[in-house]
RNA sequence: GGACGCAUAGCUCAGCUGGUUAGAGCGCUCGCCUCACACGCGAGAGGUCUUGGGUUCGAGUCCCGAUGUGUCCACCA
């Protein structure tokens, strides 16, 4: 802590010293250690093409609340970090530079385009990172990873060979989303659907043998290129009889069969449909079944391709025009009716995706699912909130195969080669010298890179060694926590646990903590577009990282979307700053005492309840971690710190500390010095620089806090009685300050206290606290005052006056006491119900009934005090 | 079409397994430069917990329905 002691908390000037404290002190390396429990986190790799945003910054404070709350507990924590190459955004951007230069990918080749990627990796890459630190992330950077780094790069091609050998990778020919944009195919879970503005053409077909049409619908004529047959329902009256005939596609002029399928709905639209089975994947199946023809009329670029006839070489939309225009010169444009339709989209690029038939590899999901919907079920991995695990269970059931193949250059190549003189596939872990099958030496890998999804899944194990069996995979795997953002369970989390059990034979993590997203103020989704993000970065820069973190941790709880807002981040700040000058005051009474972090032998009735309470907290904010609810733990420590030790105990230890009495100074001393530093121990996960600063400027033992002994609830600090004794006091200091304010009577003016009780030790014990805090010159107390011309006051336990019967409005004063013996009266009346409830008696808990037992007569006391106040002042 | 979330003070949100008079921050009102802090201190106002049923001795909390709102999945051409 700075020597002048600034009245304000300066985070700028602290957060990259104690940053680099921690580095120094390696404090954040985790080493295997048989003497402790693992404790694991992997972090969801940021891509490389990232900038920290505020949903990062949500993520890693949670991460790094639950490793650093773990590591204190004794726990061998261990948290992860690395980077993922993200495979098509990091290629678009590469791409996107090169064109600003005027070059193409394939102008330059795969070797130097690869070589420019990790160039940009180099140079970009670590900048993230960076921004993680800022944070006050405590990740292992020692361990830090990169998906297509050495060790991932030998996962993934591990896995790979596996699951083909096993049967469950396969390349074939099928129906996938093409993106004409990045020219990839990508995954269903890659594309996005939103509704928009289209039309449905109604076209006719003609019969070959002229005796007539079938009229269908479509919102993409240009496929019409493609189709292959016109499909109705097996069981439709109307057009039973045209099965088996034959059509002539119009402008096309390819024969093509009426079929009967059961797929056509017959009370949509007019109940024909056509069948283009490479360009839908619905007829792609009624293709399979029906043993049609696939004709592409599509290439990469989305542009009619030369199967397309005369409209070879229009980009698709423009083929559409001509199209429709030539059907309706012809006459087979029936009509065209606008709709509202949806269309999916590249959840990249946001080009529309063209369903398209290719070569691809995919993973057969089925095999896969069934084991990790089990392990779900079984309670090896919980979703928390639970809720999760529905949605995790209807994708895991409802899964189609993974297309995992990419027409990229970026990511990890595919382990698969061909032989050019026998055609053979080898798939292997290293690339093969000759061919297996015909001993030839002419083999080409293939082209394709794998989904980046693809190595992400692999990452819990991956980061560990696998396939190495490597000592830290066996002691750290399975994780414990995976901490994400509900968007991302399909992606990302599904796959890991599929593939940890099929690859591990164990989940890859315990729980799955979901979050919801960070939305602007006014509840917008915070993006690019909008221009309405807010950098993490400028609000530490401006608030500091403890108030960013409090502020992301507070306020909310898991699985619920969050507002940003200057005002929550500002209350956080504000809130370091008592922190900060709760620390400042005790310093300040510390100078020139030699005081140690321990507790006095005897002490105060306000020691036992500062202590009582800090007890209850430290146990309560532990169990509320252990139950993942990180924003009430926060705000318990925001209560006890605020509105208990600062407000009350900080205020009431000045009596002793300005007493005079060394003896009694240095007891007072010992208890702030040792609460406070206590608690900033249970507030370090939160807000970890602030508590360093001001737990390494307190005596404490130990080098730094991160590595201190988690608080735990102690026996021995229980006081029950003197807790209930202060609460007394601080009821009775409490009630006159009421009044006085009502009155109008400023602190500065003080004034006699009678107090009267049926038990007055407590308050005699409170004497001092009463002056200092209800602001009295003098307290006098006894069983029964009779007083001319006194304010009354009532609390449950006791009766206290102010003589000052010239600041005092009777009529008000009564009104007063009146309005306060209703509400009285009212809450013994509910009470005497339930008493007389003979229901109420019977059933409910015995501590329940005697709680408004005991109510009910405390209740009694107050409204006679009251009604005897009320006679007085009559 | 299916599934799910949310609805609590003017605003933003907590409220765990049902149990005294429902909480916080911000905002608002009144009074304070009280020797740690005006990024503060003290006091206060403000809520029929969306709605209709039900279960229970007791419901903001559990069940069923309604309304509003948001999200995800499916993708009928």
């Amino acid at each position: 802590m700075s020597r002048e002691l600034a009245k304000t908390y300066n985070p700028g000037e602290v957060e990259d010293r104690i940053y680099r404290f921690w580095l120094d002190g390696k404090y954040f390396h985790a080493e295997r250690d048989p003497q402790k429990k693992p404790y694991t986190i992997v972090i969801p790799p940021p891509n490389i093409t990232g900038q920290l945003h505020m949903g990062h910054a949500l993520d890693e404070t949670l991460q790094d609340v639950l490793v650093r709350w773990r590591r204190m507990q004794g726990y061998c924590a261990l948290w992860i970090p690395g980077t993922d190459h993200a495979s098509i955004a990091t290629e678009a951007k590469i791409v996107e530079a090169m064109r600003r230069e005027g070059l193409t990918k394939e102008q330059i080749g795969r070797d130097a385009f690869l070589e420019r990627a990790w160039k940009w990796k180099e140079k970009y890459g670590g900048r993230i990172v960076e921004q993680l630190k800022k944070l006050g992330s405590s990740c292992d950077w020692d361990r830090e990873r990169f998906t297509l780094d050495e060790g991932c790069s030998k996962a993934v091609r591990e896995v790979f060979v596996r699951l083909y050998e096993k049967g469950l990778i396969y390349r074939g020919k099928r129906i996938i989303n093409w993106c004409p944009h990045c020219k990839t195919s990508i995954s269903d879970a890659e594309v996005e659907f939103s509704e928009r503005d289209g039309f449905f053409w109604h076209l006719r077909y003609p019969f070959k043998d002229g005796s007539g049409y079938l009229e269908l619908a479509t919102t993409r004529p240009e496929t019409m290129l493609g189709d292959t047959a016109v499909a109705v329902h097996p069981d439709d009256e109307r057009y039973r009889k045209f099965v088996g005939k034959t059509l002539i596609l119009p402008l096309v002029g390819r024969e093509i069969p009426v079929i009967a399928d059961e797929y056509v709905e017959r009370d949509f639209g007019t109940g024909v449909v056509k069948i283009t089975p490479a360009h839908d994947p619905n007829d792609f199946e009624v293709g399979l079944r029906h043993h049609l023809g696939v004709i592409n009329v599509m290439d990469d670029a989305g542009n009619i391709n030369e199967n397309g006839g005369k409209y070879a070489g229009m980009p698709g939309l423009e083929a559409r025009k001509k199209i429709v225009d030539d059907l309706k010169e012809q006459g087979y444009l029936v009509r065209t009716e606008p709709i509202k339709h949806n269309v999916g989209a590249c959840y990249r690029c946001g080009t529309i995706v063209e369903p398209r038939v290719s070569k691809q590899w995919f993973v057969r999901m089925k095999p896969l699912a069934g084991p990790a919907i089990r392990a779900v079920q079984e309670g090896k991995t919980k979703f928390v909130p639970d809720r999760f695990a529905k949605i995790y269970y209807h994708w895991m059931e409802n899964i189609k195969d993974w297309c995992i193949s990419r027409q990229l250059w970026w990511g990890h190549r595919i382990p698969a080669w061909y032989c050019r003189d026998c055609g053979e596939t080898v798939v292997a872990r290293e690339a093969p010298r000759v061919c297996p099958k015909c001993g030839g030496t002419r083999l080409d890998q293939d082209p394709d890179t794998l989904d980046t999804w693809f190595s992400s899944a692999l990452w819990p194990f991956s980061t560990l060694g696998w396939p190495d069996k490597t000592p830290d995979l066996d002691y750290f795997y399975p994780t414990d926590t995976l901490v994400t953002g509900y968007d991302i369970i399909f992606f990302w989390v599904a796959r890991m646990i599929f593939s940890g059990v099929e690859q591990m034979g164990d989940v890859p993590f315990h729980t799955v903590l979901i979050h919801g997203l960070v939305r602007d103020e006014q509840g917008r989704k915070m993006s690019k577009s909008l221009g309405n993000g807010i950098d993490p970065l400028q609000v530490i820069g401006e608030y500091g990282a403890d108030a960013l973190r409090f502020m992301l941790a507070t306020g909310n709880s898991p699985g619920n979307d969050m507002r940003f807002s200057d005002d929550k981040v500002q209350a956080s700040r504000n809130f370091a700053n008592k922190i900060w000058n709760a620390a400042r005051f005790i310093r300040m009474n510390l100078e020139g005492h030699e005081t140690e972090n321990r507790l006095p032998e005897t002490l105060a009735l306000e020691d036992q309840w500062i202590l009582d309470s800090f007890n209850n907290t430290a146990k309560e904010v532990t169990d509320n971690l252990e139950h993942f609810e990180l924003g009430i733990a926060a705000q318990k420590l925001y209560d006890f710190l605020w509105d208990e030790f600062c407000d009350w105990y900080i205020e009431i230890s000045k009596i002793r500390l300005n007493s005079g009495d060394e003896a009694e100074a240095q007891s007072a001393r010992r208890v702030l010095v040792w609460v406070m530093s206590s608690t900033m121990q249970l507030l370090h996960p939160f807000m970890p620089y602030i508590t360093e600063e001001i737990w390494q400027a307190l005596p404490h033992g130990g080098e730094s806090i991160m590595v201190s002994r988690w608080p735990e609830f102690d026996e021995a600090h229980c006081f029950p009685e003197a807790a209930e004794e202060m609460h007394r006091i601080m009821d009775a200091v409490r009630a006159v300050r009421n009044r006085r304010a009502e009155m109008n009577v400023p602190p500065s003016r003080r004034t006699h206290l009678y107090l009267a009780a049926a038990s007055p030790e407590t308050f005699r014990k409170g004497t001092p606290i009463l002056k200092r805090l209800a602001w009295a010159n003098k307290v006098e107390i006894g069983k029964e005052f009779r007083l001319d011309g006194a304010v009354t006051i009532v609390t449950p336990d006791a009766k206290l006056y102010i003589p000052t019967d010239e600041l005092v409005d009777r009529k008000a004063e009564l009104a007063r006491l009146t309005k306060e013996l209703e509400s009285a009266k009212k809450q013994q009346a509910t009470a005497q119900a339930k008493l007389r409830n003979q229901q109420f008696l019977a059933k409910a808990p015995a501590n329940v009934v005697e709680g408004v037992r005991q109510n009910a007569a405390k209740l009694a006391e107050q409204i006679a005090l009251i009604e005897s106040g009320i006679r007085e002042m009559k």
